[in-house]
DNA sequence: CGTTCCCTTGACACCGATCAACTCTGGTGG
DNA sequence: CCACCAGAGTTGATCGGTGTCAAGGGAACG
């Protein structure tokens, strides 16, 4: 397989800054679902409760039963899982317009936990609304199913990552995910984006540790892939670190959803 | 935390053998949701086209837009990842009852092979009777998406194992949630279940290579915890592979479904 | 002006990969 | 019936990627 450089370019960017809590995720869902006006005011509409989340603060714990579906509005999340003997690894990076826990009352406790990594703005909606949007609204519901899927897809991306491939390897493809899915929903501009984490959470995230992960950043700096100082990743060389990725984003399905027959 | 043993003893097993295709999955959604007999029937009724699949057959490829959906009824089966290095990652394991795509028509394209493993036996469900089914059945609604919802806690419960803990405590856990899995569906008996995969298939399905796994068994073995030969498994000492594993089975959610309020 | 957080660097250890060879089994064909 | 072969498991020797431990530097902040 030849690996062309994935330009991702033809997804519409939310050009104007974000005015409303729920702007990124209804940017998103527009990208790959037809949203009526009607959807998307209704999506506004049940995520107007939003609140504002200290760093380090769980969004939400394990054992807990959650009453609301938390949307990310503004700064950064993870699923984290704190391991027993005190190492903690990271199951997925929430950026903003990404649902914390969409299941809603089908499982009842949490298994992890979702902690803000930055100060963070986070929407509380109840289960019942989002429900009832996704049922009267079809094309929002396949929308929201959309994005449950590819969150899945991601997950399996980190896997076989970690599974299967070097430090240096792992940590370019997460750089080439994280701009995709920034530049879905506006937040990724000319080859760079915020990346407001330490090495530290980047290592929990790969499965590396945070000194490794300093090496290996200098590595991807020294080949002239990437430049990351003050919290800001600038992408040099899209085509090689897509390549040294190996990333094809075809997993993320970002083509517009099909109809139902 | 203390590590007691889970028992899982609670849960249902299928006594008599599978006589319909679909029993191992109705075993295993009866677990956790309240199903009328019509519901089993429902299932029931539209698993019956079933087809034979020889070992290494793909059951669904990469790039396909999959026009049914497939829940294995015998065999085993693998979400499987083939790297362009030619390294291979095992994302799932799919067993008896286990849906492959219960995706439906959302996602284009599929992103992942599945194979089977064995000989299997799969059956071939139109989507538009699962959509049916859960629309028209709103407990079976439930169940189906439950057991959408343990397949990703599963993952990132892979994903945690293979990030930051070392070959002889990953498969321990691999071997833990098998054990689960196998005894929610009738296939585990007294401590021991049989395991068709060889050593290679378990690395790659852990992040390793065969040679390690060969050598991680041995020790696994060489402590008392298994035995493990002509593909059965026999777990010798439960507590203390759990207490290995740091095997907690909260994440595969076994308690009964909630109501809805 | 001390403290804390984050990044950086070096020395060393070790887990698991790699390579290679050997055994055992079952199957296949002459 | 036997020769041959492929697939699976096993073992040993060696290498290298990554973890671990430890120390130091710079920036932000009270």
């Amino acid at each position: 397989m030849a690996f062309q450089c994935f330009a991702l370019g033809k997804v519409q960017p939310a050009a104007r800054p974000a005015a409303r809590p729920c702007d990124r995720l209804v940017a998103k869902l527009s990208a790959v679902g037809d949203l009526s006006a009607d959807d998307r005011d209704a999506l506004h509409d049940i995520s107007r409760d939003t609140r504002e989340m200290p760093v380090h603060r769980p969004i939400i714990r394990a054992g807990e039963r959650p009453e609301y579906v938390h949307i990310i509005v503004e700064g950064w999340a993870a699923r984290t899982e704190i391991l027993a003997d005190g190492t903690r690894q990271i199951t997925a990076f929430l950026i903003p317009g990404d649902f914390c826990n969409l299941h809603g009352t089908i499982l009842g406790e949490m298994d992890h936990d979702i902690v803000a990594l930055t100060d963070a703005k986070v929407a509380f909606v109840p289960h019942q609304l989002i429900e009832g949007l996704a049922r009267e609204r079809p094309e929002l519901g396949r929308a929201l199913r959309w994005a449950n899927l590819v969150d899945e897809a991601v997950l399996r991306a980190w896997l076989w990552n970690i599974g299967r491939r070097n430090a240096y390897h792992r940590i370019a493809h997460l750089f080439c995910e994280l701009h995709a899915r920034m530049q879905l929903v506006g937040l990724a501009e000319d080859g760079g984006f915020d990346l407001p984490i330490t090495q530290e959470v980047l290592a929990d995230a790969r499965g590396l540790t945070a000194v490794h992960v300093n090496r290996t950043l200098q590595a991807l700096r020294g080949d002239g892939l990437i430049e990351l100082s003050e919290r800001r990743l600038v992408i040099r060389d899209m085509v090689r670190l897509q390549k040294a990725a190996r990333f094809d984003p075809t997993y993320l399905h970002l083509e517009r959803l099909a109809q139902p027959e």
